[in-house]
DNA sequence: TTTACAATTGGGAACATTCCCATAAATTGG
DNA sequence: CCAATTTATGGGAATGTTCCCAATTGTAAA
């Protein structure tokens, strides 16, 4: 029933030619005379020929392809770290498969598995906020195929990675609120797994410190990052005795539903609460008000990585040398604070 | 330099046996021993083993891997379809393989080469705005490659298509700013060659002629879908003589556009300028005011899209019916009209 | 003229797997 | 007890390509 595929084999029989040629043809191999070169092209064109980049794959060991491993597409985060590196690895003639774990460890495992089975020369990973266990990611090492984390790193595993300042971009969040007269600054922090819950944490911490604020630890609340909850906290914190006079968000998806809790309980933003959020999403400077945040290079983010990772699998080295790129992150202040 | 890939001989060679059976163990095949599929199956668990799928591919001249081309993922739109499309397909047991064509013809074609080269079993389309020869879409077909557009379809290939209502949409949303009383409604359409901005400027005139307002084709601008000039058409229009009192926009993007640009005139939206948009992006909700717009099920899209082709690559058809899907839109009023 | 060398081309192994066609052993029925 | 059938396994072609190792031809140097 499925239509014969045209080969090199076709080509090389109507040319009176064998494989071998064509191939060379095909592939501008320079000991290939002008004018077969030029008959070969011709049929090949003539007949929609395309070269079956399975078997090309099979033979030289090598896909061309890199796969990208990200937790989730909600929010415009990870969308545009994706297109950052796509840009890059395409311009490097690689192609992209991307696949979504869902914020689930299982998911990851099966997309590693996919991976390996699709034979990528390379892959690029973001955690889920459930993965504990790493084995599944240490195969694609044991294998010698390079892999980069990026945002959601893997502390055990002595690889390139790429960050931002997180503590330092927290730091900075938090320290604005405070010169904008906030006296208590609750903070929605994330799962306790995720580092960068942790470096977020650490930089709101030390900014109350050096503003002489003591901590209150019941206004720090880690939460698992499903917004659909973020209505009990924000209500919770909302309820105390003492409330908060401002909030900062692990990131903008929570920023945005806080002020849209806030909102629906009647108070103003900033006026009651200030919020702020970190990330800089598309969406974050259409809301009303405006959130104030933490900027984020996010196409850079995903370039960085992929040139890492390119950088990797083009050298023959098998013992890379673990790079932590960090890049800088900026506070834009708007209205919500 | 490479690592050893551990392969089915080489489980073969450690059990004493042939890779015909080591073949079968794996594959679940019922003519194979329980105590040899066992044996196989630890072993192959602890070497890590990871089927090729390249060679298998090869073999069964299937890659169980759809391809999705669109033409941008800079709105939540289109990714929010290959999101509903991919559900599907996995669900199926299909990968997905993703393409932005980047609104560029080129970018379209070398997207169609790579998908041929990579083998997908069939693809789901969405052209570019300047794609008027399709030459490139035709090979797929030629190939007995099932195809199936969405959104933006080619008319003239007779192949399934997955639409909604544009006209209809277009209609009640006009209609509605109509009921509200604007009489001088203008449209930002997009290019010609989409089948979308034709239909929904039809919906347009239609809903003008239903209500005896004359068409001024003044109002009605086509533009090429670049946010960035916007501000140039939205400031022609309000310096008419006679500026319009209201404006559809082909879809989001631009309508939110449109309401940055009538703000920063210093206009209120919907006072002086009502402004409604077409496909309810995620950003609509947020944006202040919020937006009026017509909304898709984008999800569904993509599903529906993904099901027609699974329909297709499962059976051996060849001539398959042209089926026309068209779902259903619904106006979402909120404060920008 | 002979040798050496460059320019072309062909042959065939290799890549990892499936799957059809044997083959051998074990089991069953008459 | 023998034929027939079932159960389990092996052998090897096929998939479409690359690439190494010849083989052939023509040509320039010796």
């Amino acid at each position: 029933m499925k239509r014969h595929q045209i080969t090199i084999v076709d080509i090389a029989k109507q040319l009176n030619l064998s494989k071998s040629t064509v191939s060379r043809a095909l592939t501008g191999h320079p000991s290939v005379n002008a004018a077969t070169r030029q008959a070969v092209l011709e049929l090949a064109e003539k007949l929609d020929y395309q070269r079956n980049m399975l078997a090309i794959s099979l033979v030289t060991r090598k896909t061309n392809t890199i796969g990208i491993i990200v937790p989730e597409f909600t929010s415009s985060y990870f969308p545009n770290i994706t297109i950052g590196a796509q840009e890059v690895a395409s311009k490097a003639g690689y192609n992209t498969v991307i696949c979504q774990s869902n914020e689930t460890y299982e998911t990851e495992v099966a997309n590693t598995k996919v991976m390996l089975a699709n034979q990528v020369d390379g892959v690029l990973v973001s955690i889920t906020k459930e993965t504990k266990n790493f084995d599944h990611l240490k195969i694609f090492q044991r294998k010698g195929i390079p892999i980069v984390f990026f945002n959601r790193v893997c502390d055990e595993m002595d690889v390139p990675k790429v960050i931002v300042d997180d503590y330092d971009g927290a730091f900075r969040a938090v320290n604005h609120l405070i010169e904008r007269g906030r006296k208590r600054i609750a903070h929605l922090s994330g799962p306790a797994s995720l580092k960068i819950s942790e470096k977020r944490q650490n930089g709101y911490k030390a900014a109350l410190r050096k503003n002489n604020i003591e901590l209150d630890e019941e206004l720090v609340i880690p939460y698992d990052l499903s917004l659909d909850k973020v209505h009990i906290y924000v209500n919770h914190l909302l309820n105390l005795p003492h409330p908060p006079d401002a909030i900062f968000a692990i990131n903008d998806p929570t920023a945005i539903e806080i002020i849209q809790v806030v909102k629906k309980r009647g108070l103003r933003v900033p006026e009651d609460i200030a919020v702020v959020g970190f990330s800089n999403d598309f969406a974050s400077g259409l809301i009303h008000p405006s959130l104030t945040t933490v900027s984020q290079p996010v196409k850079e983010i995903g370039g960085t990585a992929a040139q890492l990772l390119i950088d990797q699998m083009s050298r023959d080295v098998t013992d890379w040398k673990s790079i932590i790129r960090v890049l800088k992150t900026e506070l834009i202040v708007r209205d919500s604070s």
